[in-house]
DNA sequence: AATGAATGAGTATTCATTCAT
DNA sequence: CATGAATGAATACTCATTCAT
């Protein structure tokens, strides 16, 4: 509801009335939900980046060697972002404005991913390197194709591009 | 200067006064030069991210093989982010409110990559695929370890990571 | 209840939420007793109002002479305020407020004063002079000294201050 | 203007769309003037408070003896009430809500009056007592006074009744 | 009777834009 | 041309009051 707005014409520029209307509620009684605006905006943000974190930790943790562990985490990007894309808009959107509120403790993708990296680094499964560059690199495999499709350069799916981007991956990740 | 306060707080988060004040001259001098706000906000994005375009197209088109002109375009960004983060700041957090307004006549860094990367699959050089998602995926690898660097998960300069971004692009583009 | 929060915070600056919480019932609840904050503001006010004149002029009814009087009536005044400083304190903040409500036939401490003194010129007890002016006089010594103790001017109790008050009255309504 | 709209109304009471329409500005247009409206109610306060006590101080200085000080002040007070009515009676009633700034470094006409009765008691031309009472006293006379003026129960100046007050303060006052 | 969630009018304040000087 | 005071619509938030449960 108020994430479609927030999605589509960013936090500032959606309006406590617009919020209001979009929920068929008062503008007063959505203070009894939320304390402010920023808040509210705070809340959606922080909820959906922790469990996707949480999400792919599970997901790598299922699995045993690199390729399959990426496989699966990028899957499961891929399919939150065709499932819920207002959802995954305000992700990408946000993260400049919510960021410096991500504190060290919180889950987070990244950090997720970096250590998915290190360790197959240490197992020899991938060339050793920088484990936060190589994070920022297969983060951004995927996450500028998500861009590109929001912005219509690319049609369809994320999901038709899963394998693609996991191969992506890998080939950044791999040995020698 | 007006750029500064973009970068630095967004631009529905900086006022006119904000901006005259940084400019030293009177808010409303300042409608002499822009028709509004947005127009100033617009025409600063514009003018960076056609000028990024029209360098990095020069920029290819003065290396012969796809290594070197990944090499010369990535370095290029590299370098633009080092020199001016502000600006670079600015294009990076601003896409999102100012795309929308991007025609499909103006200078686009992801064209002129997409460019890149279909003439090279053509000669062979470069694996085949969708010139899209390339495009995608090698801008990624570049923009989200700028977008790392802004959020201090990274340190120090974007070129020194240069090289290995060349390397990673080469890799996911390298045949068969 | 309903009272503190008013002495201390003004009626204006008390919430219904407020009131309500403090009588650990539903906000709602407090619209079967009263049919608005304002009414019961002026409820409070005018009970404790009323009743201060009512006993006031049963005390002074129970003493002979303007000296007996007056000190039966400062000291149940200055009893008062020390038996109950938010009841006082917010007769004294919101006569302001509430002064333009008092119709002509509510007791008022200041028609008991007022008559108190002028039979007592009468009897040639007390100096002729206006008795409302004589009234207003008396009535500021006292409040004036109770609202300084609310200001921390003064210390401790407006009791010790009894027979000092009195003695001013009696000098300022002295004969010749 | 502002003046005699928190004087008739309070503070709370009085909306800035009030004061912008009683001044004939716009509404905005208020915030060049003032940082707020609590800010507004306080200058407007404290300025003639701390200039009311300068001025008491003043004339005090400018007498030698108990009775031509107390003439001096209260005469100015009356003077003072009757010229500027709403100012007076802004003075008067929010005392209660401006009186937590003031600082003890302002000038306060308590503090003057109490200063004249304290030497006048050491010169042996007041009765020994609590210098802070006998100013809570002196006061009181004048003010309540003032406040029946403002609430009908006198009708007229105030000036009419300076040379009483003054008797009478003399009177409380008196040595023996 | 009691509750407390819902209401929506009302508030102080901000700020892009205009225009008289 | 430049200025900056004036504008007033727009905004987030509050709170007395109502009413379905």
């Amino acid at each position: 509801m108020a994430l479609d707005l927030f999605a589509a014409k960013g936090v500032d520029g959606t309006t406590v009335r617009d919020i209001a209307a979009a929920a068929a509620v008062a503008e007063g009684s959505l203070y009894r939900h939320f304390e402010s605006k920023e808040a509210l905006a705070w809340e959606l943000f922080a909820g959906a980046f922790s469990s996707l974190a949480t999400d792919l930790d599970r997901l790598q943790a299922a699995h045993g060697e690199l390729r399959g562990k990426l496989r699966a985490m990028i899957g499961y990007v891929c399919a939150f972002f065709d499932r819920d894309r207002p959802l995954f808009r305000y992700l990408l959107l946000n993260q400049h404005a919510q960021m410096h509120r991500v504190t060290p403790d919180m889950p987070h993708p990244m950090s997720v991913l970096r250590r998915v990296l290190a360790a197959a680094m240490r197992r020899g499964e991938a060339r050793r390197m920088d484990a936060d560059l190589a994070a920022s690199m297969v983060m951004g495999l995927v996450l500028q194709t998500a861009v590109d499709l929001v912005y219509g350069r690319l049609d369809g799916l994320l999901s038709r591009r899963a394998e693609a981007l996991t191969e992506a991956a890998c080939r950044v990740m791999a040995p020698s």
